[in-house]
DNA sequence: CAATCTATGTCAGAATACTGACATGAGTCA
DNA sequence: TGACTCATGTCAGTATTCTGACATAGATTG
């Protein structure tokens, strides 16, 4: 059997490494958020719309790598659980900009402290050149996929 | 506002970069994936198992990164469809070996060449030391994750 | 030897995300 | 101006994965 015939080697494969790697990742998270009652895409949301107050439905859904439509469905619970506001009609567009309210703040700031630690905890064996090394390559990998 | 209270910074946070990378991986992946009428985990599956015969529905679940449920469900479709075969009965406690039939190793077949594409596209602009610098940190978030 | 622990296969139901579809608002351009 | 393209919000249905649960085989241990 030629080498082109021999499929992916799974144990050298930047692929299946990456899929590992964020596997391991959303296992770590989920294991941290349940506690609090909050998946991963919730916690993401919240953490976005923290840090860019007034993104839209679409653009919160591009940030957290989901759907709009999956999005959609989160936003809708969040408003009726009162934990995101968005205004009745869109003041350009058909973009409704969504904002934390105190109720959600609260619910991101224990969640926050928790991610933190998982993410320390993931990198405490590699030092700021390392990775410094992971993150271009990640952009690099990132970029090149994103073009073809 | 003190830094320990600014949240996740997405623009340098590891983890988000890791999150990025796999979903860009996973859409480019379903997309060469999909005119084959194949999912990224029945295509893990085979993948797998051409590597490895005779891997039990709990391993494969393992190497794929799902539950052994979710992996049992595809392998009873898989097995319907008569890509994959398993014993009637375990040869040594419960674990069932599967195996490709010659159709399931047909449809792998352009799978990977498919999948190999989508790979070289993703390293394409990183050296071979880059590559292994990116192999050495993940490898190293994975061991720390799990040590967690 | 019996009890316990661990791993496995499997069924059932719930949660989550996806694809498809439609209407609407804004910009482009002939 | 009118046709076209594009992005957005949303509804509906589908697909996939997950959690919970149970029975069973083998290993461990007292």
């Amino acid at each position: 059997m030629s080498q082109d015939d021999a499929g992916i080697d799974l144990d050298t494969s930047l692929g299946y490494l990456l899929k590992e790697a964020s596997s391991a990742l959303r296992v770590a998270m989920e294991a941290v958020l349940r506690p609090l009652n909050m998946t991963i895409t919730h916690y993401s949301c919240l953490e976005l719309l923290s840090q860019r107050p007034g993104l839209s439905n679409s653009e919160l859904a591009r940030g957290t790598f989901v759907t709009r439509q999956s999005m959609n469905v989160l936003l809708q619970s969040l408003e009726r659980d009162g934990q995101v506001i968005r205004p009745a009609e869109a003041p350009a567009g058909k973009a409704l900009p969504a904002r934390l309210t105190d109720r959600g703040r609260r619910s991101l700031q224990s969640a926050t402290a928790a991610v933190r630690s998982v993410e320390v905890r993931m990198l405490e064996s590699l030092t700021p050149t390392e990775q410094a090394a992971a993150r271009a390559a990640l952009r690099s990998m990132v970029a090149s996929l994103k073009a073809g």
